[in-house]
DNA sequence: TTGAAAGCGCTAACAA
DNA sequence: TTGTTAGCGCTTTCAA
């Protein structure tokens, strides 16, 4: 029942505690068969080094923390995916925390960050306008860190993300490519790396094609749940925008909801490409045009560089890594 | 930069290590002014206590663990919600393990969790058909687990799941109701608590309506990814069932994509209801049905009835929790 | 190739 | 109310 230590096995070996380490993390200077006779008494009475212990005598858990601002979203979750599949090919656990959007819930929870409970932070942030001075301090602890997809945007630091200017700039000249002139810009409500960017595709997109800026078209979603379908409900029913290009999934699938309520047709009365990378974005009514992050590669790459970072092994020379979205164009834009 | 300890710490307030370990625990053998120039001078110093000696020495690590079969699923997604919330709310963090369907790592992943390492384990499992010899380890290892959803069936262990025999009945008898005849049932390829539970319902349902059972309008889909879509494909082209109850999510998604290839409308000529928490059914063409699991509930409910267990606190005297499940009508089969 | 021993940073029993 | 101290289980240096 309760796990036997080093010493216990090393006492019925016949043996000294540090030749037992040794056989486990296969030192040189061990003899190949004392190692097996160690291992095979090890299997059988089920015996488990402890991992407190060795964390505190070598100064490293082998634990990731991953922040996420959420999880029920089809990216977060697919980069998760990439993040937990490199950390357990490289011996590393995860540590899940969600901020939920909230920034303060962002700051109490990395401030909880201890060093010696994590080798390493993976993080997306929740709100790039408040004070950062907690992601700072992670840095003060000594504790690295790599920030994907909504980063932090300080050259110090590591970060992967999407070439996200120019896949909304692609998003928004297929909208213009198809004659569409009042192109709607939906937006959230705050300060996001990935949202300014995303607006600017956006506006270098319609300044390319000598559409003059309209700041009214432009939709930034309050992040609150309960307002935010009356105020997309309302602005596309006040400007009546031919096509809409969503900078979140989330914001694509309201516009659904408003277009059946104002007995919009999608694509007749207004056409409708969104970043997202639902997996049921073909059967939707109609099939969703997306703009389709490599969700996955940026998961597995942060968690890569992240754990390169903590193995003091080289890495790569530039700070920033972005991996192309691709235009996957569907009924809703095309129909 | 590195972090100081504390006896650096009690060494600057000219006070003893245990009364300033005692600071952070509100002792109460404390003067309270006492443990406020502690913890002001900690705040000062940024200190914070290393996780990994006081883990070794009290035996317990506050984490949890959670395997889980699959992420990308939006009712893991979002029952791994509700376990997260609570646990922090709690205080523990947590572990995220995915098996990915597969046994073997199921196996490799249980067995890899070492005491020191967590207090417990959530687990949803990959396949009750295969041996589940590494479950009883973790109960040798003296490891308390709760299972949801997908679980052993076992009367020695906690549990939490949905109503899943019940709202399979209801799901069927709402397709019997519509006149349908021709049920059929999608399941997967292996065994499963839940699979076995929902086919249950779908049997009885058809018996209590005076149908015969035929064996042929049962699919269990293959796992294993390629194959998936053309068996089905080929399976709804050679029974051409009127109505399909399917148990999982994603083989609905498949049906849709193998409607269209098959020029079947939906639901003219195939009406469909599934197990899915897809917050876009809704949005589907033509919008799915439902049996919608109580997944957030699932979750936290698991989550705190582990870390009763864990500090030993009461725990409710049945170890199955089933939590009821809703249907969702839509369009798929009331059109 | 093996072993002795120090010590990682903390908690808790006990003494003062 | 505060302090002394042993020891949680491991790794690692150094000696044998």
């Amino acid at each position: 029942m309760d796990p036997i230590n080093i010493r216990q096995l090393a006492e019925k070996l016949n043996l000294s505690v540090s030749t037992v380490s040794k056989a486990f993390r296969n030192s040189y200077d061990i003899n190949p068969q004392t190692r097996e006779r160690i291992l095979a008494l090890a299997r059988e009475l089920n015996y488990q080094p402890n991992p407190a212990a060795a964390s505190l005598r070598t100064q490293q858990s082998k634990t990731l923390a991953v922040i996420l601002p959420a999880i029920d979203n089809t990216f977060f979750v697919q980069a998760l995916k990439g993040i937990e599949t490199v950390a357990r090919q490289r011996g590393y656990h995860v540590l899940i925390y969600v901020s939920y959007d909230d920034h303060d819930q962002e700051v109490a929870l990395t401030n909880s960050l201890q060093r010696g409970r994590i080798d390493g932070v993976l993080m997306s942030i929740a709100d790039a306008g408040k004070d950062l001075g907690h992601l700072s301090e992670l840095g003060a602890k000594g504790i690295p860190v790599v920030f994907f997809d909504r980063v932090y945007e300080h050259d110090d630091h590591f970060q992967v993300t999407t070439n996200d200017r120019e896949s909304a700039y692609s998003a928004t000249a297929h909208l213009l490519g198809l004659g569409c002139r009042r192109i709607a810009h939906l937006t959230l409500d705050r300060s996001l790396s990935i949202a300014d960017r995303r607006r600017q595709g956006y506006l270098d997109a319609l300044r390319d094609y000598g559409i003059a800026e309209d700041p009214d078209l432009v939709f930034a979603c309050p992040v609150d749940a309960e307002q935010k379908y009356e105020a997309l409900h309302a602005f596309l029913a006040r400007e009546r925008p031919e096509a809409v290009f969503s900078s979140f999934e989330n914001l694509a699938l309201l516009t659904y909801q408003a277009c059946a309520s104002l007995a919009l047709r999608i694509p007749q009365d207004l056409k409708i490409i969104s970043f997202s990378n639902l997996e049921a974005a073909p059967l939707l009514s109609p099939a969703l045009s997306t703009v389709h992050q490599r969700a996955y590669e940026i998961g597995s790459s942060a968690s890569g560089i992240l754990i390169d970072l903590i193995e003091q092994k080289p890495t790569p020379g530039f700070r920033k890594l972005s991996l192309p979205a691709t235009l996957e164009l569907r009924t809703s834009t095309i129909g």
